[in-house]
DNA sequence: ATTTAAATGATTAGCGCTCATCATTTTTGT
DNA sequence: ACAAAAATGATGAGCGCTAATCATTTAAAT
């Protein structure tokens, strides 16, 4: 309808050569004298020549295949990146670029065997990551890259390694967020602690970090608890933890147990402290709306497993270099009030 | 790579008929018989086959024009909607979908009047809209349905008509969330101010309801004022509104006056309110910085643009129909800490 | 000047799907 | 029984772009 559209055809036709030819100067695939190349770039930049991605796509039949790796737990949570990232696969595929999902145990040493294997297998043209640990990663992602096989973090880093990119939340931004919201959500209140477990990931060291640096700079916090879950005694440490925290207005739960810990404070009769933490689930959920939970601090799962893919697509499919090595993605407060919109 | 990516000519080889067949059956274009048709079927679910999109949108040579039409102001709003709709333009165009994006003046007349022009035109075959006001735009959505020609709202919505498909907020859910974040923010406190213009729009109302169910329900909240600012005598009216919240806990701006609000509220020397509004800003941002604003409600603008687009895709070159009418989108709470992830 | 190679450009066969058109078979009417 | 119409299926020409191959011109080497 309307104007025609312009196709290298008419490019052709107007400068007397055939598409071929403009094929060659549109790609700079060489073969094609400066003079031609010269009027076939000013033509399509006066016609506005943009070559169509269908036509482009199904003459090259180039197909790609990459892999997909991540934990596979805590469900909840990449259930939701899995559902971002198959949204992704479905715009895509059709252009030849396909993904194999694979999920790992969250041990570090069975996703190294993993990543291992997807290398040598030589059946995949690239890999996206969230690796469990970044540390030992590095170097298989090093040696991958000098092989000429690109890889993709997200969710968590390898910042030593030389992947691509990576796309992610910033931990010591949230960390610093959820200090900003302790204080907020208490009245001000002086007396924190921050929950972490023995992990103490590179995710949490960042996040503790960022939530002790707000600490300090604000002149009415008078100290911050710092607490240690016993993943194994879990009962027993949250014991500790619950004497540990009557004097305290506001808890910063940095780990991924924040649900254990709400049931904690639930069963703490008076001045219950203003709980804080991470992530979604249904029985976080459940803690927000019983008022247990004050508040928790979400990164759009959706929209970081598919900004992942995408890169890896416009890298591998269109030779195009990411903007930017780190794509910070957005930090979001959910409350009671909104919660109901980051369930599924 | 690996497994053979399966065509229709696999299909019509396999059952030793033609690929114009299984391209009839597949999109039971009918002329064939029943019993070829069932092999082809029971063939293609074996298969797994899909229609590559692609080779699908090339050969069909379907070329459809929406127009995309919204407000001119607030600028700094609509800005980032479009940000959204462009990247969703990119997407879609080589699939020969193009978008023609109109800004009209805020006022309903006018955008009344571009619209009838539209379809009018007969140069469209679809309309994506964010309507000033929905009533006066129900009839002329009406008659553009009857005659088949769909149209699909969003940010606003035009509930009455029949649309094909909404985008956009709940904002009676918004104005409940501000009630909560004034409540948790002031600590619990009893006094608050909801702000509205004289244009109360459908929007307002409905988040001036919210914040009043919430209010309502809240047994520890004494009172909620409701002012109304006039946008003709803005200062005057501003002067107005500073003494009458000298008394309130928290304000709560339902209208698009969050900025001058703010830097009334910040000649306020002694016990501040707690200022709580919506969207985002370099203004706003500002204010957030400063510690005027506590927090601002924003609704994802890139994701609202492109869904509404999107759906009119699928609709319109897929004959897919929206699976829900009404597409409700995330309400987002911005403070602070978390502001700089809602700027350009 | 002649041979050889490099540079330049045209031709052409698809990629997978759609659809108009044509060929063949089956069904129906008389 | 036959012709005519309806049903069914095959053929083939693209859509716009890519890339291998071939043809021609130009420059370099002997």
């Amino acid at each position: 309808m309307r104007e025609m559209k312009v196709t290298a055809k008419t490019i052709a036709k107007q400068l007397n050569i055939s598409t071929a030819t403009v094929d060659r100067v549109i790609h700079n695939r060489g073969g094609v004298s400066p003079k031609t190349a010269r009027k076939v770039l000013d033509k399509a930049k006066e016609l506005n020549y943009e070559p169509n991605k269908s036509a482009s796509f199904l003459a090259k039949k180039k197909s790609i295949h990459v892999a997909c790796v991540f934990p596979e737990y805590p469900e909840y949570f990449w259930e939701e990146i899995e559902d971002g990232i198959k949204t992704t696969i479905e715009d895509v595929k059709d252009y030849g670029f396909h993904v194999d999902i694979i999920k790992t145990p969250q041990t570090i040493h069975k996703q190294v065997e993993v990543v291992e294997n997807i290398i040598q297998s030589q059946k995949f043209d690239g890999l996206v990551i969230c690796p469990t640990d970044g540390v030992p990663l590095a170097s298989i992602i090093e040696s991958g890259i000098n092989n000429d096989f690109p890889i993709f973090t997200f969710n968590n880093d390898s910042p030593a390694s030389r992947r691509i990119s990576y796309v992610g939340a910033d931990y010591y931004d949230a960390g610093r967020l959820a200090g900003e919201l302790a204080v907020k959500l208490t009245g001000n209140s002086k007396k924190f602690a921050i929950i972490t477990d023995e992990a103490d990931t590179f995710q949490m060291k960042q996040k503790r970090r960022g939530f002790e640096a707000f600490a300090l700079e604000n002149k009415q916090v008078e100290f911050v608890k710092m607490l240690k879950l016993d993943n194994q005694q879990m009962d027993e440490s949250l014991k500790k933890i619950k004497q540990n925290i009557l004097d305290v207005d506001g808890v910063y739960v940095a780990c991924g147990a924040l649900d254990e810990v709400a049931k904690m404070v639930k069963e703490i009769e008076i001045d219950k402290p203003v709980l804080i933490g991470h992530d979604m689930s249904e029985a976080i959920y459940q803690q927000l709306q019983n008022d247990i939970v004050a508040a928790t601090i979400c990164q759009d799962p959706l929209y970081q497993g598919s900004l992942a893919l995408r890169l890896a697509f416009n890298y591998l499919m269109l030779d195009k270099y990411p903007e930017k090595k780190d794509n910070i993605v957005k930090l979001e407060i959910v409350t009671k009030g909104n919660a109901k919109y980051y369930m599924k």
